[in-house]
RNA sequence: GGCGCGGUCGCCAAGUGGUAAGGCAAAGGUCUGCAAAACCUUUAACGGCGGUUCGAUUCCGCCCCGCGCCUCCA
């Protein structure tokens, strides 16, 4: 299916095809996002998810849409409580921690709040009345004082995966992890009882806690209403867990639940699956502690198209980081360089064809690398006209105008990563100077050259070299100069 | 076993029934006190075997290889 004019097309898991976008308020589109469950720091593979619908927000609002997100933070399973447990605290005390270094590494890769983000334990009340509802509906059942919603008795069940339900009874893999007692075990909890010693609630339905599916159906209804426009998360999340909002919430509104599931594939790392035993498990703060910046893995985890695995490698970190150098240095060229005076049309008509052809390569299911092909090849025709001085000082706002307008989604151009590690206290350099300090030793270094006192010109530059300023002499004598 | 995804230059990665984007790397060049950086240019690719077709990397079949899901999982 091939995109029309201004046609935004999504690739929905529901229906296995690319559809075009046609959200249920003209001019906003509701999202719902699952977020992270903080039992420890997010690794890598969480953020590629966070990133593709960043990259998927960016884009609506520059199409124009309000965006009216809603990303939950899951503060309550199996591991939180053991761990909390483990570690004599609250369960909230315990994932405090983890909240903050989640929203400091969202920050540091320039991922957008979400309009709501919002907390399983803030909304057990919203829980309850749901599991109610469906209760009241008799799909219900009790057992040991934990509360299952039967599968039996939505039809539906397994649209969304395409999963064979039936086999699962019989399934080749052990069915039945849980210590609860199910009627089937296709059956999920919506409310599990009380183990001795651990965190519960006290509710109209009983004392416990919330089972993990019903966390996302209660809260996305709740500030999202009953259908919403796009649900966002992993493909691994697309069995059980979403089969399971399916069925809960459907079934309590007898509305439709999402119009389009988008699923980010996973992240693999040098060919593998992540895991803890293989030792492959990669925090952001793993990453930026070995020396890389957030740019170079903003810029990596995006420039795969979402809906095909990531391979990480350390060769494509570096690879990343030389690209986003790249577009930056081309955004400093604009903004130094001299140009004769005037301005040549042929160069705003080719701005004019980047910014379609990065505009028709985002609204095709959010195909990144063709929209960032539709830069570097802008960057390259630009660099091209410069050194054939064709290009002219009127040119130079409108190139950076666009430039902004393609980072308004990318978010790799502004040079911050510095300031960013530091925020997270981890230094990038080993001696920090502040900008007036460079400017000043960039200074006396053009003063040494002008008296052609070069060896004193080559100790400054050595020394703003261990300091992690690279310089750049330009032609016109200027000097730039920018991070490692 | 069931379901699904993928194999395009050295690496990453678009795309198409008829001249195969882009990035990184490499090579050459421009610039420079030197150097670096930067910029330009160039090179080079559709897993295998059949089939359909005037024509297949693209459609179909089989095979080989890699990966994911099948109630912890982004």
């Amino acid at each position: 299916m091939a995109a029309k004019l201004n046609e935004i097309i999504l690739h929905n898991t529901l229906s296995n095809r690319v559809e075009p976008l046609a959200p249920m308020h003209p001019g906003e589109v509701r999202i719902y996002t699952c977020g992270p469950t903080v039992y420890s720091f997010a690794h890598i593979g969480n953020f590629r998810t966070f990133i593709f619908q960043d990259v998927l927000r960016r884009f609506f609002r520059l199409r124009g849409f309000r965006v009216l997100q809603v990303m939950n933070i899951t503060d309550v399973d199996d591991r939180i409580i053991h761990n909390a447990a483990a570690a004599g605290v609250p369960i909230r005390e315990y994932t405090e921690k983890y909240i903050k270094a989640f929203l400091e590494d969202i920050d540091a890769l320039h991922i957008e709040m979400p309009e709501e983000l919002v907390r399983a334990t803030d909304h057990i009340d919203d829980m309850v009345a749901l599991i109610e509802k469906l209760q009241a509906k008799g799909l219900t059942y009790n057992s040991d004082g934990s509360i299952y919603f039967r599968i039996s008795k939505f039809h539906d069940y397994g649209k969304l995966s395409k999963i064979d339900v039936s086999g699962m009874q019989a399934g080749a893999r052990r069915v039945d992890v849980d210590q609860y007692e199910k009627d089937d075990a296709r059956d999920f909890a919506l409310w599990k009882s009380p183990k001795s010693g651990e965190h519960f609630w006290e509710t109209r339905i009983g004392a416990g806690r919330p089972g993990w599916h019903i966390e996302c159906s209660a809260m996305a209804m709740k500030y999202l209403g009953d259908t919403i426009d796009i649900h966002t998360g992993g493909v691994d999340l697309a069995f059980p867990h979403h089969e399971n909002e399916i069925a809960q919430s459907e079934s309590a509104t007898g509305q439709p639940f999402v119009r389009m599931w988008l699923h980010a594939e996973h992240l693999i790392i040098n060919g593998q699956k992540m895991s803890k035993s293989l030792g492959n498990f990669y925090t952001l703060r793993d990453l930026f502690a070995k020396g890389y910046k957030p740019s170079t893995i903003r810029f990596l985890l995006l420039s795969v198209p979402y809906r095909r695995q990531l391979n990480f490698t350390e060769d494509g970190l570096i690879q990343a980081k030389n690209s986003v150098e790249r577009l930056r240095n081309f955004v400093a060229r604009l903004q130094a360089e001299q140009f004769a005076a005037g301005s040549n049309p042929e160069m705003e008509k080719r701005i004019e064809k980047a910014d379609a052809e990065f505009d028709a390569g985002l609204a095709d299911d959010v195909n990144t690398a063709r929209a960032l092909a539709a830069i570097f090849d802008l960057v390259r025709d630009v660099n091209a006209a410069m050194d054939r001085h064709e290009f002219l000082q009127q040119d130079a706002p409108r190139a950076v105008a666009a430039m902004e307008k393609f980072d308004s989604v990318l978010a790799v151009l502004v040079d911050d990563d510095d300031q960013k590690l530091r925020g997270l206290g981890i230094a990038t350099s080993k001696v920090q100077l502040a900008v007036s300090q460079i400017e000043a030793l960039i200074e006396e270094r053009n003063a040494a050259r002008r008296s052609r006192d070069f060896k004193r010109s080559d100790e400054i530059r050595r020394q703003l070299s261990d300091s992690g300023i690279l310089l750049e002499d330009t032609k016109d004598g200027s000097v730039r100069w920018k991070y490692k």
